[in-house]
DNA sequence: CTTGAAAGTCGCTCCGG
DNA sequence: CCGGAGCGACTTTCAAG
């Protein structure tokens, strides 16, 4: 992972669909070792996979919000529970009071509620404080080159 | 976007190497066809580009963090102040107490604290509260499907 | 929407240096 | 790492039904 591969990261971060010619030519470097380089940065597992970015409110998803589970119990064998909920986009254990937050994408507010009801039947859930996101500024991918 | 465009959009999501033809045959249509619907979605803004997925950690990046930002004045002009922090991928304005929420990945704990500190240089941050993430369950992308 | 065809590009792999 | 050569597959567009 030297420098060179973290440019190639960012380029393809930005478009994928970029030949590998032109990868080479961006890093000085022939197609065939850029190509070399993509598919060692994939069995390597830096690059999970190629994808698409979609606009969730294309999709119907105009609202976002951020919910703090509070949990009674040991929530840390409940993945597959929060994930069963397609409208949770993530799901983290994390520090301090609360237990869990997720990341909940719906349609309309009502349908937010109705996420969070599903919330209280997953076993160990005893609270959620849900966090509604008025103007999301951004959201990207991570940077290849941050200082990090 | 009738719900064979959204099979189409799931299935990008997954995997957007595959082939016009393959698209075609998993909806049920001709290559010429999918190749259609999907510029259509490209066109109109659903689909916004083909990109990687990166693992975080892989890049070095194995930290996450949500912080809460407060402030003493109106912060709904400055995305460009957030964005010029490379740690942060995410940044919305909330409803609530706070009133910016940014998502942080950094190398270090000490990295995440460096990112806090230049979060009080912009205009109007009065605080911060980070919580960080000890595990995450799953990072995916919308559900094309949902019933939203 | 379909099939079929054409032309151009690119992926991928090999080679020799 | 480079350059080049080669084959197969895919993209992209088009016509015609």
């Amino acid at each position: 992972m030297d420098d060179t591969d973290r440019t190639l990261v960012g380029l393809l971060l930005q478009d994928a669909t970029r030949s590998y010619a032109a990868l080479g030519d961006a890093v000085g470097l022939s197609a065939g070792a850029a190509h070399e380089r993509v598919r060692k940065l994939r069995a390597g597992g830096v690059i999970r996979r190629t994808t698409v970015d979609v606009d969730p409110a294309a999709l119907g998803q105009g609202v976002l919000a951020f919910v703090l589970v509070d949990s009674s119990a040991w929530m840390g064998d409940s993945a597959e529970a929060f994930a069963a909920v397609p409208e949770i986009q993530e799901a983290h254990v994390i520090a301090g009071s609360a237990s869990v937050l997720v990341k909940v994408r719906t349609s309309t507010t009502e349908r937010l509620q109705d996420v969070l009801r599903r919330l209280y039947d997953i076993p160990g859930v005893s609270g959620t404080q849900a966090t509604v996101v008025l103007e999301t500024f951004f959201e990207r991918p991570p940077d290849p080159h941050s200082p990090a």
